[in-house]
DNA sequence: ATTCGCTGCCAC
DNA sequence: AAACGTGGCAGCGAAT
């Protein structure tokens, strides 16, 4: 069953079940503790509501506020945004308010600029700020349920219709996830956090000014070059090497690498410490810690492949030293499970290349393509990589000719995908999620055949949007299987004794997912999770040879993972 | 004072 | 070893 929800800003709301014919209306609830109805709702039926509503970003930060968590959605503006991708229209208004627009051939609403949230607590506002974008004039529960027909039907019109419903389900699915994380948040130990910067940096230097350690080393730096330098200027470093008679095309680290040069080693040093006290350092943890819990805003489908983007925090690229903070709270314990060789997986499982499928029956993938490879599993490794990546200078070009003869189907797979990013087309998902359409700019300079001014530009432009085609058809689908995979542990986990405390979901990065569980409720969690990747690799994919091993660590730090 | 493109490095 | 996909973010330096 389904439950259109409209939420009145004020903790209310209206509720209307709908019917199975997804027009007929049911009785429509007028409450004032939505919050409390949604909890009756979802154990009063034995099997939980499936809650229609504008955007979870919206409608559940409240719910989840209230202690409440529901089971499953269907996020209107998510599904939008899918269904738009997929007709070539990627990037136009998603908001419930443009859809209904779109539906009734009404001017269409731009989708309301989302406020960047500086900090863990944005300062409350007196008034939020009423998003919706649904004229005044019309009634807003309608214009939802209206609105989410329409993608029925649109969703039941496309050649794969089961696969876009579970792409639909998932994605909701990681919307409330997504904000059940934020509100959790990831363990963090600020004094562990400050230990390890105090042992790299020096002591916490007082308000904005340099660590001692980084202070030291520009100052033997400006030494070196017997010049006053400023380390974090790539112009001031260029010109200081080639006042030494060292020219360097950069200033990046593999570059300086190689010169000889007494500056480098402190460069080297330099630029690594310097990244760790800007990117995460102490301005970092006031900024983004607090009571002990680090909350990243994540951005559901904020990537175009699917894979989710933060706003702030950096989340997604927390370094492996400051992963030491991340500790499990006393009697509880972390469990980190990380997808294995997700994509080159992935590759095999939607080209249909059987000895490929047969080799990621293994454990270790890249072992078993070693054969082809003389026993050389790390060229296996680059092989596969370089064909899902586009790769084709160094010394890629032979191992990509070994890979063709052994895996043909999976090479032409990346091949094809690569040529319909290089004409122009659509690739997709394997669950239906599209690539963006070219840009204008793209088509002029790449398909016009009257204007080649310049060849060269264009053959380029053509090419790198062949890497990215190429690219998208795998990463796309290794987001969604991520997506299924993180969906059937939030279920599973929900169904897990709490008597020693509730297990939570606290981390997702791409192909691994960082649990927070009481220690005695470990082994469970594990169990979840395998049976959550073997679930999400039945529905995908169905009686496929392809695996999806799990890395888990149960651990106290998440460095240890 | 603010904005924006560029460089460079972190994550997957 | 080399420059190949998706991103976020800090600092610089020039333009506004």
């Amino acid at each position: 069953m389904r439950v259109a929800v409209d939420a009145d800003g004020e903790g209310g709301g209206r509720l209307r079940e709908i019917g199975a014919d997804r027009d007929s209306d049911g009785a429509l609830w007028r409450v004032s503790d939505l919050a409390g109805a949604v909890s009756d709702y979802e154990h009063a039926i034995p099997d939980a509501p499936r809650w229609v509503w504008a955007a979870t970003d919206e409608v559940y930060p409240p719910l989840v506020g209230h202690a409440l968590r529901v089971a499953r959605c269907h996020d209107v503006a998510l599904v939008e945004s899918l269904l738009l991708g997929y007709h070539g229209r990627f990037g136009e208004a998603r908001s419930v308010g443009a859809a209904w627009a779109r539906l009734h051939g009404r001017e269409v609403p731009p989708d309301p600029v989302i406020r960047g949230t500086e900090g863990a607590e944005p300062p409350p506002a007196l008034f939020e700020p009423d998003r919706s974008t649904i004229p005044p004039d019309v009634d807003r529960l309608r214009a939802l349920i209206e609105v989410h027909a329409d993608q029925q039907r649109r969703i039941a019109a496309l050649p794969h219709p089961g696969r876009f419903a579970l792409l639909a389900a998932v994605e909701s699915a990681g919307a409330l996830a997504a904000v059940e994380m934020h509100h959790d948040g990831v363990p963090w130990r600020p004094d562990v956090h400050d230990a390890v910067l105090t042992g790299l940096l020096g002591p916490r230097p007082p308000h904005g000014s340099r660590p001692r350690v980084l202070a030291d080393l520009e100052a033997r730096i400006s030494a070196a070059f017997g010049r006053p330098v400023n380390p974090d200027s790539p112009g001031q470093l260029l010109k200081a090497f080639a006042a030494a008679g060292r020219s360097v095309p950069s200033t990046r680290s593999w570059v300086l690498r190689d010169v000889d040069h007494p500056a480098v080693p402190l460069l080297l040093r330099y630029k690594e410490l310097s990244r760790l006290h800007s990117a995460h350092g102490w301005a970092w943890l006031d900024t983004w810690v607090r009571r002990g819990r680090f909350r990243p805003d994540y951005v559901v489908g904020g990537v175009v492949s699917g894979r989710w983007a933060t706003r702030g925090g950096g989340a997604l690229q927390i370094p492996k030293a400051v992963r030491r903070a991340v500790v499990a709270d006393p009697d509880w314990t972390l469990v980190a499970a990380d997808a294995g060789q997700l994509e080159p997986r992935i590759l095999a499982a939607v080209s249909g290349d059987t000895a490929l499928a047969a080799a990621a029956g293994a454990d270790d993938l890249y072992a078993r393509l070693a054969g082809a490879f003389h026993g050389d599993r790390q060229r296996a490794k680059i092989g596969l990589l370089a064909a899902m990546y586009g790769q084709t200078g160094g010394d890629a070009a032979p191992l990509l000719e070994t890979l063709r003869r052994a895996y043909p189907r999976a090479l032409d797979h990346v091949d094809a995908a690569a040529r319909d990013g290089e004409e122009g087309r659509l690739v997709r998902s394997w669950l239906g999620r599209t690539c963006p359409p070219p840009s204008p700019m793209w088509r002029r300079l790449v398909l016009d055949a009257d204007a080649p001014a310049d060849g060269d530009t264009a053959a380029r432009q053509a090419r790198e949007r062949g890497r990215f085609t190429r690219n998208f058809v795998v990463q796309a689908t290794a987001a969604e299987w991520a997506l299924v995979f993180m969906a059937a542990v939030r279920r599973g986990l929900a169904a897990l004794d709490t008597a020693h405390g509730v297990p939570r979901l606290v981390f997702f990065q791409h192909d691994e997912l960082v649990l927070h569980v009481p220690r005695r409720s470990a082994d469970d969690a594990v169990a979840v999770l395998r049976a959550a990747a073997e679930e999400a690799r039945t529905l995908m994919f169905g009686a496929t040879p392809v695996r999806f091993p799990l890395d888990v660590a149960v651990v106290d730090c998440y460095a240890d993972a």
